[in-house]
DNA sequence: CCAATATTCACCCATAAGGTTGAATATTGG
DNA sequence: CCAATATTCAACCTTATGGGTGAATATTGG
């Protein structure tokens, strides 16, 4: 339950291979050999990944003997979403009041043709 | 109006020079030699940073003679957060449904005792 | 026309990302 | 013990980031 900068978590989101990791982890616990079977990619290049996504504090492993059970820990997202949707409320408020600024130029437009 | 990627929106935001450019466009538009002022950095730098967040679509730009006015588009914002909240919801979900599942176990355990 | 202003372009540099291959390590099954 | 399995480590390559500097370009104000 580390801190994980909003820098490390948006990187690790932006590439599609974890992006797709991360989907897969909803399906429940995988080992790293499961999650780089469907990516024409070598396991090392899949391992990496993982290691970006575990910086960023996403995937959470625990381990079994020789396997490695990674898991999706959402947590991180939180920041990321709070983040991104202080912008989105900032600015669909302000197209709100360019909408209600001009709703107020059409009233007083008909008021003056009355 | 073009695509932008979730790749380049998210690569984006990992940046806080590019985040912080983005927080003072919400004060209106701005030249790049206003945006690059507050930063410890050389104004080419920052035109780099415009320059990424123009290929994510994030800015937009307006050129007036020799100045350049940057302004914000929150749009591509819309898939990152679409994005984020679908994992996030699956997630809290599979809380719930962890929550529930031990409040049942809770009431089948009390049954027995009685 | 000419100097100042606003930006980009063209390089240069260091570091990180994203991928590869091959070897090292750890653990299991027989 | 030994072979197979699961992963990582260590190099190496290419490309992209993130930063810098100096020159080129475009436009404005006198």
């Amino acid at each position: 339950m580390q801190a994980a900068r909003l820098d490390d978590t948006m990187l690790a989101l932006a590439d599609p291979t974890r992006r797709a990791i991360i989907a897969r982890l909803e399906a429940g616990e995988a080992r790293v050999t499961d999650l780089a079977a469907p990516f024409a990619m070598s396991l090392n290049s899949v391992s990496k990944h993982i290691k970006l996504l575990e910086r960023a504090d996403l995937v959470r492993r625990r381990k079994v003997g020789r396997e490695h059970f990674l898991s999706f820990n959402p947590a991180p997202l939180d920041a990321a979403a709070r983040w991104i949707e202080e912008k989105r409320a900032f600015w669909s408020s302000r197209l709100d009041a360019l909408e209600q600024a001009l709703l107020e130029d059409d009233a007083k437009q008909k008021r003056k043709r009355k």
